[in-house]
DNA sequence: CGGAACTGTGAAAACTCTGTGAAAATGTGG
DNA sequence: CCACATTTTCACAGAGTTTTCACAGTTCCG
């Protein structure tokens, strides 16, 4: 099974271990960033980090300045650590689009039990399939159902039909969706695009006008409101 | 817009209704339960509940068991309330499938926050967004909703309102406005933003008076006080 | 008041982007 | 090396957008 990748971000290298290791230990893969810009660089450069959990106080970039530049881009989970419990900071976070806030100090129970909460809920979880609006996605067996049927897709449509379930209601431009769904240095023609939603959106018949496209800009999957 | 659902389960009257509150007030519709069973009756019979506020202790069908039986059929989010803070009790939610888990007392702002967020990274709620007036525009979904109707406009035209918003109150120069709409070497007619901001106007409806002509100078963005 | 300067507006022209089908390239397993 | 499936490229038509333009309407200011 795939290791799901966290990122551990803090400028503290003792805080970072602790956190690392009972991680680790609960199977997941962690990688480590000692500031703000450290750790976007990171994010944007790995592809599939599943969850951050971010420091508020850190050089160079604060935490809420990373969630901003990463909320841009990306609804990756964010779980915000802060010193004290201000209730001020914790609606700020919120407002920002972080997903948990735990202060300092904290049980590393408590922290793993709400990575495991949230992981869950995003659908990412091992095991767990993601399911939006009948369309389901099992990425362990790399299979799509719609509405219990199953769905026959190449390598490419299911890999770009995952990337749009899984940043749904985003507008998804061409270059992010190459940069996400081809490899990071692909030369080829954006429009390669185009066709592959052409063949996703006929073999999901109806539903595949769940993918709209955005003129001028590029595409969203969106379930009908 | 459509409302979500909420349902609030709390034995005593005072609480539910000190929730309910606060999340009317935020725009979402509120259901009650006084005991788990109640709940659990309620959550099946109506189809849609976005998201369900549980406090532990109940009489007939405490919250634990609530969570269980509705794990069953259903990954609604589902936020705890526990009169204490016993790592245990939280510990033994997350098991279960609890998203969320606030100790009472709480701050209504506090839980009001935590259900946005959820429901945000659910991708029920819409994401974070700029908005003034009534007029809410998401970047990230490159989207644009008046008083909760959503509102369909072009890439300049998207563009161009936000930058509006961006700088409310501010007065622009036609010259100003060209240069960070459009590209910074455009040659074209400055007429051209007038064409724009009639159709904005239009598509805005009665608040397309936000949208201020300043004679010999250009626009500004300003709602009405 | 009257002319000059500026803005609003509707329609047409110019332009850009997307959908599509088919052909070419690439990859894969026998 | 060949059949087969997948992926990419290409060109064209059609759809949608942006720009231009001419004229009418407003505002400004002596």
């Amino acid at each position: 099974m795939e290791q799901l990748k966290i990122l551990v971000v803090d400028d503290e290298a003792r805080m970072r271990k602790l956190v690392k290791d009972f991680l680790t230990v609960k199977g997941f893969r962690v990688l480590e960033a000692g500031d703000g810009e450290e750790a976007v660089d990171i994010f944007f450069a790995q592809k599939d980090i599943a969850l951050l959990i971010l420091d508020v106080m850190m050089p160079k970039m604060d935490g809420w300045q990373v969630v901003k530049t990463i909320r841009q881009h990306s609804r990756v989970p964010i779980i915000m650590l802060t010193a004290r419990g201000e209730e001020r900071d914790e609606l700020q976070g919120f407002d920002l689009g972080v997903d948990e806030y735990i202060s300092k100090p904290f049980s590393p129970k408590i922290l793993v039990a709400r990575v495991e909460a949230i992981l869950r809920r995003s659908g990412t979880a091992a095991g767990d399939a993601l399911e939006v609006g009948g369309i389901r996605i099992d990425k362990a067996a790399h299979q799509v159902t719609i509405d219990g049927t199953p769905v026959e897709l190449s390598y490419k449509e299911f890999e770009l039909l995952t990337y749009f379930a899984e940043n749904q209601g985003m507008a998804l431009s061409r270059e992010k969706i190459l940069n996400n769904v081809w490899n990071y240095d692909y030369f080829g023609d954006a429009r390669t695009i185009d066709t592959h939603v052409k063949k996703l959106r006929s073999k999901m018949g109806e539903k595949g006008d769940y993918i709209k496209t955005i003129w001028g800009m590029g595409y969203k999957f969106e379930v009908n409101a």
